[in-house]
DNA sequence: ATTTGTAGTTACCCAATAGTAACCAGAATA
DNA sequence: TATTCTGGTTACTATTGGGTAACTACAAAT
């Protein structure tokens, strides 16, 4: 999941892309945003994620200083996850992104579907 | 290469992820940068990339409307690429990743190395 | 006694990705 | 005549990613 050559790099720049640049971290950090949330409710909002992906990723995000994690000796189990500070400071450079795209983007032709 | 989930949601952000979050599209727009630059050069600057990876890398950005490919018919062959306006536009989100990078990277434990 | 709920983990398997090597055109150069 | 040069493409293989289903713990509710 993690490119070896990439996060052992001598630039830094390719390192930082080592670690964020996948097609999750950033949905994955765009949906916490600043709240603090569980894991079943990051599940069920990101379409598409299996529990196992969803896991691996968090557990990298965490590891890179990105994510905190709270486990509550509960049970059933509860665990909170919110960004830290660097995770923080990484939501600006989505909302550009999000700006980037809505200036630019060729906006694809809508499939023809059936309302019923 | 591309998922189809990401480039034909209804949520701009995902589709915007869907295009620029991989690993190597990053790296390649940071290299190609402001200016005009061969296939062969961007071959033999970007670390461990395959000709065939680049190739496939390049068409997609192509598609996407963030690059411009100007062949010109000669033998042996001559192909430029250099960014669109669109692709000119992400270059600052690339500088504000640097920054952050710069800002947070918990540095890794340079591996022990024999230097003879 | 059985079901429900949470946050995972594990095993198994198929699909997608990426690496490697060989090959192409055809002009210029040795 | 053989080699070099460029920007690919193709076939084959290896590696990885990711999906699914089953399973865990144990308390509380039914």
């Amino acid at each position: 999941m993690r490119d070896e050559r990439f996060c052992a790099s001598n630039c830094p720049f390719t390192r930082a892309i080592g670690t964020i640049g996948n097609k999750w971290k950033p949905i994955i950090i765009n949906v916490i945003g600043v709240r603090t949330i569980r894991f079943g409710q990051l599940d069920s909002i990101i379409p598409h994620i299996s529990r196992k992906v969803l896991t691996e990723q968090l557990k990298e995000l965490e590891e890179d200083g990105l994510l905190e994690r709270l486990a509550y000796k509960e049970l059933p189990p509860r665990v909170e996850y919110k960004l830290s500070e660097k995770g923080l400071a990484f939501l600006p450079i989505l909302d550009n992104i999000k700006e980037w795209n809505a200036k630019y983007e060729i906006v694809p032709i809508p499939e023809e579907t059936d309302y019923k």
